[in-house]
DNA sequence: AACTGCCATGTTAACGCTATCATCGCATAT
DNA sequence: ATATGCGATGATAGCGTTAACATGGCAGTT
């Protein structure tokens, strides 16, 4: 059972008009617009195509075209499920619309994402969308050159590159500690990432340090823990370590539901009570929050929708030549507060 | 802030050609094969392209030297996080070798497939990934005429394709029951997604049964929940559905540890004992099952690895021109057995 | 000095498709 | 009948790259 030649002699549109008895072109136009060619035609366009199993080279139709039919998408990660409903959100839309999505991981790291920007823009992508705060000034000026639409998303860029589809990181910190401190909570710690490899952590973190500012509370609090705060183990090791430290915390925001989960856990096993001795919050509102027990308080945050308005901005402004009126839109997030934070 | 214009003048190797001063099939050599090239040459070639920041033009290599530099995969589904590893696995690994990962999401539907594939040779990859065990008669026809090596990953077919990295969704299923036997249950309940849109979930259920009878158990016990039993949700209500209909059920296996979760947690809810009353189990070894209370006994996949290794058949394929001798790679399962089923 | 061989570079012709313009009928208007 | 217009199709010329072959120059050999 292996065969499978090194190459096979693809069937081209040559071969299919050849069978059909017609130019090559009128291949082309039976199969791109099929309203510009007489029924009889099309129907023997078609039922040679068939017959031949034939698959039309996109790549050739995109270097003729010069559309190549591709938009980008860069994450910092692969591995977390929130950016990957984003991807979803994506996907859907481009694939109803005949775009096919090309995703590019970048492991949290500025020079991944330009070395990968500058392989990505090798395929000549109709539109890039960036789930990433990490431009550098390199990236920035490919993606200037090359000249398409860009969305921005997970984010609320002070200096956007063109559109934007996301929510404020620093208000959504800001708004949850907030709301901590009107349950009641003073001494309310963050468990996150380091600044430098977890931007959106930082950008919650520096929110909530304001809410406790502006509230006069102290706003010291803080435990970082490993490269990117999606590992249960973070949380883990986070809240004993916080414990140890500031013995005085009465709640904890951490920078993702995951390392939530992980304090969580871990409280459990030593016997803290949560919510009596310690709140706990996270970020993402992931499947399992309102499932655990105590179910956990979250930040609900629109990564489906992102993923969907931010193809529907491409589409649009790729069909219409223009950009749509609300190019930047902040879709916000919403405070689920459940029993882990009940004081 | 509106600029972007429809098309920019893209920079070609020709300009490149142009500004060094040599011929366009040098700028092609020093890009390609630096080595074919005198230094001096490269470095006026080098310069000329960082000067005039040159990106070339993937596509158009692809198609004059067929190459597409494309390897494709196709999944049942985007949303579930354990394809998701299988992903980055590809994606790690076939980056690290120079191609692009096209990803196809089927939505759970042949159909779907079978038009996405035809969408997705359209882009002539190398290559492909399928994590899908639901090839139609007519997806098959198409990519045998593709002629281009095939991974099939998380299943274990009987007349495989072509290479197959995976494990036995069915033998997984058998064993998992099998040792819950072992531990003296012997009302053990299945709960999954419907048999055609749930292969994975069906395949294991079958080698439940089979576990069931071989030990001279009834093997009736079975709840199913909606199409794709990735919700917690169906859990919920899966689980209260059992107890209903089956109350004599001492331990129940979920098609996924998503849907253990649901039920885990709505049994919580109720006030039912697990494992004292029932015995909890699920698939997948998810991130938090470990991390629940009580914690989950479940079937660590070897979902990575899968992925990793699938990518590393294909480059040794397309490079070397043969066949691997193990193309064939059963990676088996890990039964992890946690307090969720202890007697 | 003429010959051989090889290295560095250039020239030409695709790759498979689409844009553009040309052509050819045929129906309708004059 | 001739002119006009338009719908359907065809011919041609690229798109930006690489494969394959051609060329030219220079070192080493006899």
């Amino acid at each position: 059972m292996n065969r499978r030649a090194k190459k096979s002699s693809s069937v081209t549109s040559r071969d299919v008009a050849a069978r059909a008895g017609v130019s090559l072109m009128t291949v082309s136009r039976t199969l791109r617009t099929p309203d510009l060619v007489s029924p009889a035609t099309r129907q023997k366009v078609e039922t040679a195509a068939r017959e031949l199993k034939y698959v039309p080279d996109l790549a050739a139709g995109a270097l003729s075209s010069k559309r190549s039919g591709h938009v980008a998408v860069l994450l910092p990660s692969l591995r977390h499920s929130g950016f990957l409903r984003t991807v979803d959100g994506l996907s859907d839309t481009l694939r109803a619309n005949g775009y096919h999505l090309l995703i590019g991981d970048c492991y949290y790291s500025p020079e991944e994402q330009t070395e990968l920007l500058r392989l990505i823009l090798g395929r000549r992508p109709e539109a890039i969308v960036l789930v990433s705060s990490m431009d550098s000034p390199e990236a920035r000026e490919l993606l200037d050159q090359a000249a398409i639409p860009i969305v921005e998303t997970w984010d609320w860029p002070s200096d956007p590159a063109d559109m934007v589809v996301g929510f404020s990181q620093y208000e959504a910190g800001y708004a949850l500690s907030e709301s901590l401190i009107e349950l009641g909570y003073c001494n309310i710690g963050f468990l996150g990432g380091p600044a430098h490899t977890d931007p959106y952590g930082e950008q919650r973190r520096k929110g909530h340090v304001a809410a406790l500012e502006k509230a006069g509370l102290r706003a010291d609090i803080h435990v970082t823990v490993s490269d990117t705060p999606m590992e249960i183990q973070d949380g883990v090791t986070g809240v004993s370590s916080l414990r140890r430290r500031f013995p005085e915390t009465d709640a904890l925001v951490c920078a993702t539901d995951m390392t939530a989960l992980g304090a969580l856990t871990e409280c459990q096993r030593r016997g803290w009570q949560v919510p009596g001795e310690l709140a706990i919050a996270g970020y993402g509102n992931f499947d399992f929050a309102p499932h655990l027990t105590p179910a956990l308080t979250s930040v609900k945050l629109p990564s489906y929708r992102m993923g969907k308005q931010a193809a529907e901005l491409i589409v649009a402004q790729i069909d219409n030549g223009t950009q749509p009126a609300d190019a930047s839109r902040n879709l916000g997030f919403e405070i689920i507060h459940r029993q882990s934070t009940q004081p």
